[in-house]
DNA sequence: GGGAAAAGTTTCCTATAGGAGAAAAATGAT
DNA sequence: ATCATTTTTCTCCTATAGGAAACTTTTCCC
């Protein structure tokens, strides 16, 4: 690793990016012969045919999503591995910061996401402020739900969180919570106005 | 789907599970609607069919591993959330908060840190605001390292940010800054009163 | 309510995924 | 080298994925 003098704004790392079937099939292979496992030891763990898995490695056939998946499991891929990242999945010696108001937005139906520091796209936390459009609690109908953990902070305004085996929590400015987000969870504003909250999240 | 109103201890959920049919569908559509998007825009989005999305909406088909790929960069699906595998993370189904001020108090000599949420041990992602003393920055001579990774938001007041290979950084409320923490840092207040921070820290 | 436009579903058809077994390579023992 | 055995690829066929368009449902005006 080696210093980066640069100027302060991050560099732009290419992001993750799933295999396409040129690279998806190597890696299958690669990680069979690396177990030194045959075709048919593999196509019977994964209960699929020993001739599809011979095609998918070699590329001659674009599997299905879920013969993709029964692959994984059966070479104990995880996941992320699978979807190779095109760049260094590390920050090693790298910084990149976003001044208020600043990040880049994306915005849905119930909230307006502002995500910070993008530059870095090989970190590991997803750290973004959030503007919880004010609503009524009876609009609050969807879990998200997305394996890791998560973090938040309520910079303002009062809210409400919503997690799968617990009651609703209230909650106000300066207070906190940390939850696995693998649980259902969703966030409302109980307050007329928007409430804002700094959310930190952890895939995996 | 509907709140789940528990008593407040986490139970333990039971294992998250990869997306079958089942669930990959209602992931699907649950994002697409999040964003308030049409099927046309979605399908257009990923370069599939309306009816293609319709029949992976519903289960009704098994969709090609390819096809998965497109949508979930249409819909900025982060592709390990569609992958949910049953090892959960070691805070599964759990959930703590923590009131304004509540936190674990650990004062060193230039930093008051309140430690979040530390009743969930196992956690990874490690969260504290800290209350930076005001002193002169000549005073700044000792830089900090640890493997990992850090996220820092700027509550009030104003600090400055020392990381090895880059130039200190100025921050004011709101804003925010992420970076390796192997690199060697502090952080000073330059403000003539206290400021605080609020940091998340991940090891490794 | 009624009518139009938009959103979503179903039908129909073609291309192909996926599996069983045959053919071909690769491996290995003598 | 030769032959047996294991491993991989290829051939063939059926089931179905995926797209175009017809059809149905929902939304939203007036």
């Amino acid at each position: 690793m080696e210093p980066v003098l640069t100027e302060d704004e991050g560099m732009s790392a290419e992001g993750l990016e799933a295999p396409d079937g040129e690279t998806l099939g190597r890696m299958i292979r690669d990680a069979r012969k690396d177990k030194g496992m045959t075709l048919e030891e593999v196509a019977r763990a994964a209960a699929i045919g020993r001739s599809t898995l011979s095609k998918i490695e070699n590329n001659q056939t674009r599997a299905s999503f879920d013969i993709i998946r029964r692959l994984m499991q059966a070479l104990d891929l995880e996941t992320p591995q699978l979807f190779v990242q095109s760049g260094k999945s590390d920050i090693s010696g790298r910084r990149d910061f976003t001044r208020k108001g600043q990040g880049e937005h994306q915005e849905t139906r119930t909230y307006d996401h502002e995500l910070l520091c993008t530059e870095l796209t090989s970190k590991r936390m997803l750290p973004y402020i959030s503007t919880i459009k004010a609503r009524d609690v009876s609009e609050f109908d969807t879990w998200v739900r997305h394996r890791g953990e998560e973090f938040m902070f309520v910079l303002s305004g009062e809210v409400t969180l919503y997690t799968e085996h617990y009651r609703p929590l209230q909650m106000k400015a300066g207070d906190s919570v940390y939850y696995d987000s693998g649980m259902g969870h969703g966030c409302v504003s109980t307050s007329a106005e928007d409430a804002r909250v700094l959310w930190v999240s952890l895939d995996g």
